[in-house]
DNA sequence: TTGAAAGCGTTACCAT
DNA sequence: ATGGTAACGCTTTCAA
C-alpha cells in the first residue's frame, strides 16, 4: 500500500507539502505540485480513506436511505438514486445505502458513528419517521420529497402544484371546460405526498378556472391496464376531452391505446398532459405535451444543499422547490 | 460526540477493555462486561468509522457495483440490490453503491483507498470489463452471475443450466414431445449471460430427451405484450403444448390471456413453467409451477463468501451454482 | 513556499 | 481478566 510518506519522500518533499498540494488547501509551488503529481501517478498513490475520515473531518460519504416500501415504482426510484449517486460522485461524494426496513436505526448509525458527512432521503412519506431523526442527528440531511412536518428540515422537490395550475391552465386557455384527472395509485396518494400535490394544484386551479374536474385513480396496481382503459372510455363517453395524466408509462400507453380506439386524435380531437411524469415521455406512441420531473434536477439540488452546509456555515433549512417546465409538442387541441 | 475513553471512564476500566468488551476478541468478565454496555447505552456510544478503519483493517462496508444498463430490469435489479444490502447488515456491514458507468474506476478507487473490505458485482456481463478489475485489485470480489472467462474469480449464481434440464424434464415426462420457450429479450442473450445458460440447458435435454424445441425471444421489449401474444399463439397454432417461461412478469401474464382466450386449460390442456423468475409467480392470474430465482439466495451466499475471504485465509475461488428448486402447482398436464 | 509535529479515536500487542 | 501504549496514515496548526 502506497502511503503519503513514500510519496513524498519521492517527491523530495515533506508529507504535510503533499497533503496540501492535493487538497489545494495552501499555495504550493508550480514545480512542486508537478513532482508530486507525478509520484502520486506514479505510485498509484489513493490517500487511505480511514486516516482521512479520522484526521479530517470528513468522510466524502453520503447515505442514501430509502424504506423501499412495496409500492415503489421500481424504475422511478432507480432513477432517482442513479441521480443522486452521479450527482454525488461529481462532487466527490460516495454513496451508502441504507435500505432497512428501520431505515431509523441506520441513520443514527451512520450518524453516531461518523461514517458520512450527510444524509440524503429518498422515497419520502407524509408521516415519514426519519423526519424526526434528521431533527435530532447533528449529520446534515436533505429530504428529496415533502413530508408533512416540514418544520426545521432542508427539502427538495418539483413543486408539483405549480405543476398541476399549469396543466389545467394550458388546457382551459386552451377552451376545455372539462379535465379528467388520470392519477397514481390509490395507495400513493396516501402514502407518499407529491401526487396529493398534484392533485390539489390542479383542483384549486380548476375551481378558479371554473372547469369541471374528474379525479380517476389507477387502482391498486398501476399496471392494470383494464382498469385504465375503463376509467379512459368512461371518461370519453362522459363527453371529457381533455386529459392530465399523473402515471407511470404503461398508464399513458393504456390512454393513448382507448383514444386511438375510439378514433380520438390526440391535439386534435383531444388534449393530452403528461404531469410530473420521471420516464422518457418521447417514446410513447403518440407525441404529448410533458411537465417532467427530472430525477437529475433534484438530485443534483439535494446534493448540492448538503455540500453547502459542510462548506458554508449558514445555511438555512427551508423547502426548495423546482419551478415546472412546459414541453410542447402539440398534444393540446384548441377548442372552439 | 461520545468516545470509548469516556465509555472506559463510565465503566470504570480501561479503553482496551471497552474495545474488547465490545468486539469480544477477547474474554471480559461477566460483570464488567454488564458495565461497560450499560455505559455504551447510557452513553448512546458508537465507534468512530474513521479510526475503526485506521487502526483495525476493517472498514464495515461492502462495495456494490452496477453498471445500469439501459436493458437492465428495475425491479428484479432492486430485489438484488436490496437483498444484498439485508445481507450485508445482518453480517454488520454497510454498502457503498458504486454506479459509474465505468465501475472499473470506483473498484480501483474503493480499493486503492481502502474505503471496503470487499466488492459484490451485481449485473455481470459476458466480456464484464470488471472481471479483469478483480484479479489485479487485492479487495476480496464476488460477482453475483458468472462472465464468460471466469479465470481465478469468485462468482454466485443459480445454476440456470440445471433449471433448463429440470424444467425441460418434468414436461418430457409428462408426454410432451414439443416446447416452446418463450425467452427473455434479443438483446439479453447478448448483453447477459444466465439466458443463453438456462437457453442451452433446454436445448441440450431437448434433444436428450428426443423432444422438439421452438426458442422465441421477447423481441426487443419486455413489455411488448403484443409481440408475446403472437409468438404464443403462433405456437399453439403450432401445436405446441407445453411452455417454458423465461421471462418478466408481464410476458407470464400475456402468456396466460392468451391460453385463457383460446379456452386452453392450464395444467388440463396446456402446461407451463416458469422458470428463473426472480418475481412473486404466486400471485399469477393462474397457478404456474416454478423454477424460482431467489435473489436472497445469491446474494447472501455472496456476502457469505466475502466475509468467509475476510475471517479464513484459505478460501479458493470458484463458481459457486445454487441448485434449482422446482415447485410444482399442478401447471403441467400429463399427456398420454 | 515549506517543514515538524501534534493530534484524530480505535485496535491489538505486550505486560501484569 | 485487565491495563498501558504503540501504531494506523492522514490533516492541520504552528514555526520558519
Amino acid at each position: 500500500m502506497t502511503t503519503i510518506h513514500e510519496v513524498a519522500e519521492a517527491a523530495g518533499v515533506s508529507i504535510s507539502t503533499v497533503s496540501y498540494a492535493l487538497s489545494g488547501k495552501r499555495p504550493v509551488s508550480e514545480k512542486t505540485r508537478v513532482r508530486i503529481e507525478d509520484a502520486v501517478r506514479v505510485l498509484g498513490y489513493e490517500p487511505d480513506a480511514g486516516a482521512r475520515m479520522l484526521a479530517g473531518r470528513r468522510t466524502h460519504i453520503f447515505a442514501l436511505t430509502e424504506p423501499l416500501r412495496a409500492d415503489t415504482h421500481a424504475p422511478t426510484h432507480m432513477a432517482f438514486v442513479l441521480a443522486t449517486a452521479v450527482a454525488a460522485r461529481q462532487r466527490g461524494y460516495d454513496i451508502l445505502l441504507l435500505t432497512d426496513e428501520q431505515a431509523s436505526e441506520g441513520m443514527n448509525r451512520v450518524a453516531a458513528s461518523n461514517l458520512v458527512d450527510a444524509i440524503l432521503v429518498l422515497d419520502v412519506a407524509p408521516d415519514d419517521a426519519r423526519a424526526a431523526i434528521a431533527r435530532t442527528v447533528r449529520t446534515p440531511t436533505v429530504f428529496i420529497g415533502i413530508p408533512d412536518d416540514q418544520e426545521g428540515l432542508t427539502c427538495v422537490d418539483l413543486d408539483f402544484e405549480a405543476a398541476g395550475h399549469l396543466a389545467v391552465d394550458r388546457l382551459a386557455d386552451a377552451g376545455h371546460t372539462r379535465i379528467t384527472l388520470l392519477g397514481q395509485t390509490e395507495v400513493s396518494y396516501r402514502k407518499s405526498n407529491f401526487p396529493r400535490r398534484l392533485l390539489h394544484g390542479v383542483q384549486d386551479r380548476a375551481v378558479e378556472r371554473g372547469v369541471g374536474l374528474d379525479w380517476v385513480t389507477t387502482g391498486t396496481s398501476a399496471t392494470d391496464t383494464a382498469a385504465v382503459r375503463a376509467a379512459a372510455e368512461a371518461a370519453i363517453a362522459r363527453g371529457d376531452r381533455a386529459f392530465i395524466v399523473h402515471a407511470v408509462d404503461d398508464v399513458h400507453a393504456a390512454l393513448l391505446a382507448v383514444l386511438d380506439e375510439r378514433g380520438l386524435l390526440v391535439g386534435e380531437d383531444v388534449s393530452v398532459i403528461s404531469a410530473a411524469a420521471s420516464f422518457d415521455t418521447t417514446t410513447l406512441p403518440v407525441p404529448v405535451d410533458t411537465i417532467p420531473l427530472v430525477p437529475q434536477q433534484s438530485c443534483e439540488l439535494a446534493v448540492d444543499l448538503a455540500v453547502r452546509r459542510l462548506e458554508e456555515a449558514d445555511v438555512r433549512p427551508g423547502i426548495h422547490l423546482i419551478p415546472p417546465e412546459y414541453r410542447s409538442v402539440g398534444s393540446v387541441a384548441p377548442r372552439g
